[in-house]
RNA sequence: GGCGAGGUAGCUCAGAUGGUUAGAGCGUCGGAUUCAUAACCCGGAGGUCGGGGGUUCAAUUCCCCCCCUCGCCA
């Protein structure tokens, strides 16, 4: 899209938030697909600057703590010790992951803040914000709760009512009181800094409506238009907290920079440790300079929807305030995925955890990455199920995939003790594969290159398809075989020369597949160098522009034997994922009843198989007043109740003892079906069936008409 | 309520500046084959492209209205 060439990149991945482990989320919206694009801009030998880190401040982790029991700082270690080591271990080839509680991170954002207030370019403004007389405290949105206006639960989080989901201000708030003391709130008087937005706004709209209306993803510039052409408003960028980055003004101690402010400076941050990590001696100490100061580099944030106000509005309007600073050329936020059917939700545990994924799934790395882009949420929100997981991994990256590579090698093995074979004269269907294979590096390139990786993997996996039509096409087993045969009668073996070289232009499909899919699958990369005795590859030397040929593998040279780079995944294994999130979805319904009393309905029976309505039609049901009732003797449940229907005077038995006593049911007008057959219970004879429905309780109640209505009236 | 994104085969998703038979993978059905992890290969069936109107020689693609899902904002 971009005519310009720039000289170098630097990549960002949203930081994650230390209030919780990574999920299967966070990867197919972020990581995943920014570690694509970074590793293929490496192969093409280009400048890459991956940076990503934890992102420790905001009001979440001081909750969480609150929660757990211990300390906030106890909660970040915790929680970004978690993330990065599984970060690692999944394979992210971040060039830094950093942490915004570091002390770098603390004096890049303080330093920035200063320059901006420095130049006069932040507004201090005067407001009136909730207080904690108790906890002698400035209360964050989230730690006031009070009754919704909307839908009137009680326990509605001043930022939002987590029943009815509606966003709240906490002036919204009906009787609005502290999570912290339950103390009655007041109002007091605050100041704080804003960011102007509003002063940007021009500028916004010049450098996205116009400057970026085709080449941002319309998921993007639609939400950044929303926001632009609803008008911007100032912001505030600092908070009454004891935890975050102090201000770094006099008699400001108490206030802390606001999360959204210093996260994004977290980008820069972990640029310069960057630097300074690899020269402690600091001569690279202005290096990062070169990433974020020099118009010759191209800023990328990966991101996921929920951060693109963030990113495209007030991180740049940061930048561009400052002045010293580039603003991203792009943004490619993605959409969210969907597990089973309901969105991930890290509060309420339902979630694919990387760090228990990489447990579960030792070595399976791959098989993650490749399901989460084959089904990535790139153009709107998608679904990840375990059943899909299985059978991509078993259909797509067994069958095909590890299967093709393992054809040609085990052939190579077979025939000739694991030596590639010359290639000697080209047949058309020979030339058709190496015109075909010719076109992939391109193909998938481009792809990268538009943030489209979904269709990338497609591509790598066409080309896998590929060999296996061509050697389905060229059976070189059958010309093998008649070989043999011919040789065993003392002939001429006529085809050696033509196995040769359709192995010989097997393997170098397999040798492409591996150095094409390092992007994508780094790990399986890595084992097909292995087998094909080309570790040296190193993916940092290897250049993307010298693949889609028939020289990547040599003559005379040795492979390894044939791994098996894929397994199986059991019907068994996908079950006990399964049972995992079953069993979660039960524990949040017993915290749930075990937290109100008012328990939510718990969750309906489903529904049964279809009817026409001519079964319907068959049910004749009246209305009926229970003219007398009582007990029927040696039977706990049953009532024996007198019914006038209207039509006639009947007996039925109704097993409603435990629920009601006989008195107050008599005069009562329900339901009855009236043309059930007839059933002797306890000697008795009951000619119908009172409806009745049961509650989450078990308690039943009758199903009445809310207004008197004549017996015998028909019920439809 | 306003705005944004989306509603396309059984499932998960592509695509189309309006134009001959709307695609892929998986699933399904049939055939062929055995080098390979019962894998691969070939072929078939399956879609009034959310609903209704309009513009047009022509709309699934443009315009209007409505319905549904997700999100942002009030």
């Amino acid at each position: 899209m971009t005519e310009k060439k720039y000289k170098r990149h630097l990549v960002t991945a949203a930081l994650p938030y230390a209030n919780g482990a990574a999920h299967i989320g966070h990867l197919a919206g972020v990581y995943i697909p920014a570690d694509i694009y970074v590793r293929y801009l490496r192969l093409k030998g280009e400048d890459v600057m991956f940076v990503c880190g934890s992102d420790e401040h905001g009001v979440p982790v001081t909750i969480r703590a609150e929660k757990e029991g211990i300390t906030v700082q106890e909660v970040v270690d915790k929680y970004d010790q978690i993330i990065r080591d599984s970060f690692k271990e999944f394979g992210f080839s971040f060039d830094n992951y950093s942490r915004t509680s570091r002390k770098i991170h603390h004096e890049t954002a303080q330093e920035f803040f200063a320059d901006l207030h420095k130049q006069g370019k932040l507004v201090k403004k005067t407001s009136y914000q909730f207080y904690d007389p108790t906890a002698n405290q400035f209360l964050a949105d989230r730690l006031i709760i009070g009754t919704c206006p909307t839908c009137g639960n009680p326990d509605a989080y001043g930022d939002q009512c987590e029943n009815c989901g509606r966003t709240l201000s906490p002036d919204e708030l009906i009787d609005p009181r502290s999570t912290l003391s339950d103390a009655a709130l007041e109002k007091k008087e605050t100041e704080h800094w804003y960011m102007p937005l509003d002063q940007y706004e021009p500028w916004l709209k010049e450098w996205i409506l116009e400057g970026h209306k085709d080449d941002w993803k319309p998921n993007v510039y639609g939400q950044c238009k929303s926001w632009l052409d609803s008008g911007l408003h100032p912001r505030a960028i600092t908070r009454d907290l004891d935890w975050g980055i102090p201000v770094p003004l006099s008699n400001s101690e108490d206030k802390v920079l606001y999360v959204w402010f210093d996260a994004p400076i977290g980008y820069i941050s972990a640029t310069k440790e960057y630097f300074e990590q690899k020269a402690p001696d600091g001569s690279l100490k202005d290096e990062w300079k070169k990433y974020w100061q020099d118009e010759d580099c191209r800023l990328l944030h990966f991101i996921g929807k929920d951060n693109i106000v963030f990113h495209c509005i007030m991180f740049p309007a940061m930048l561009k305030a400052h002045g010293d600073y580039i603003v991203p050329e792009n943004v490619p936020a993605n959409e969210f995925m969907n597990l089973q059917e309901r969105k991930i939700s890290t509060s309420k545990n339902w979630a694919v955890w990387l760090h228990e994924y990489l447990r579960e799934f030792e070595g399976k790395q791959d098989v993650l990455r490749y399901v989460l882009t084959s089904n990535a949420p790139e153009t709107s929100d998608s679904m990840f199920t375990w059943e899909d997981f299985q059978k991509r991994n078993n259909n797509e990256l067994a069958d095909n995939l590890g299967n093709f590579v393992r054809r040609p090698v085990a052939l190579t093995h077979k025939y000739y003790g694991g030596v590639v074979p010359p290639l000697n004269a080209i047949e058309p269907e020979d030339q058709e594969l190496i015109d075909a294979l010719a076109e992939f590096p391109g193909k998938i390139g481009k792809a990268i290159e538009e943030y489209k990786f979904r269709e990338g993997l497609a591509h790598l996996m066409d080309l896998s398809r590929l060999g296996n039509q061509y050697l389905q096409k060229t059976s070189p087993w059958l010309l093998h075989k008649e070989d043999q045969k011919e040789s065993q009668n003392g002939g001429e073996k006529k085809h050696t020369e033509r196995i040769e070289t359709i192995l010989h232009l097997s393997l170098q499909v397999a040798a492409n597949l591996a150095l094409l899919c390092e992007p994508f699958l780094p790990f399986t990369a890595e084992k097909l160098r292995t087998m094909l005795n080309r570790s040296k590859w190193n993916p940092n030397c290897i250049q993307w522009n010298e693949t889609g040929g028939i020289n990547i593998i040599t003559p005379g040279q040795t492979i390894e034997k044939a791994i098996v780079l894929f397994e199986k995944i059991e019907d068994k294994t996908i079950q006990e994922q399964v049972a995992k999130l079953e069993a979660t979805d039960e524990a949040n319904k017993a915290e749930l009843e075990a937290k109100d009393g008012t328990t939510e309905e718990k969750s309906a029976e489903p529904i049964k198989d279809e009817i026409v309505f001519d079964d319907f039609v068959k049910l004749d049901i009246r209305v009926a007043t229970i003219t007398a009732a009582e007990k029927v003797k040696k039977a706990d449940k049953l009532l024996k109740l007198t019914l006038d229907t209207g039509v006639d005077v009947r007996t039925v038995l109704s097993g409603i003892a435990q629920h009601f006593t006989p008195e107050e049911i008599v005069g009562k007008q329900v339901c009855v079906l009236a043309n059930l057959a007839p059933r002797k219970m306890r000697g008795i004879e009951s000619q119908g069936m009172v409806l009745m429905a049961e509650d989450s309780d078990g308690k039943l109640k009758f199903v009445s008409p809310t207004e008197a209505l004549q017996n015998g009236s028909v019920v439809r």
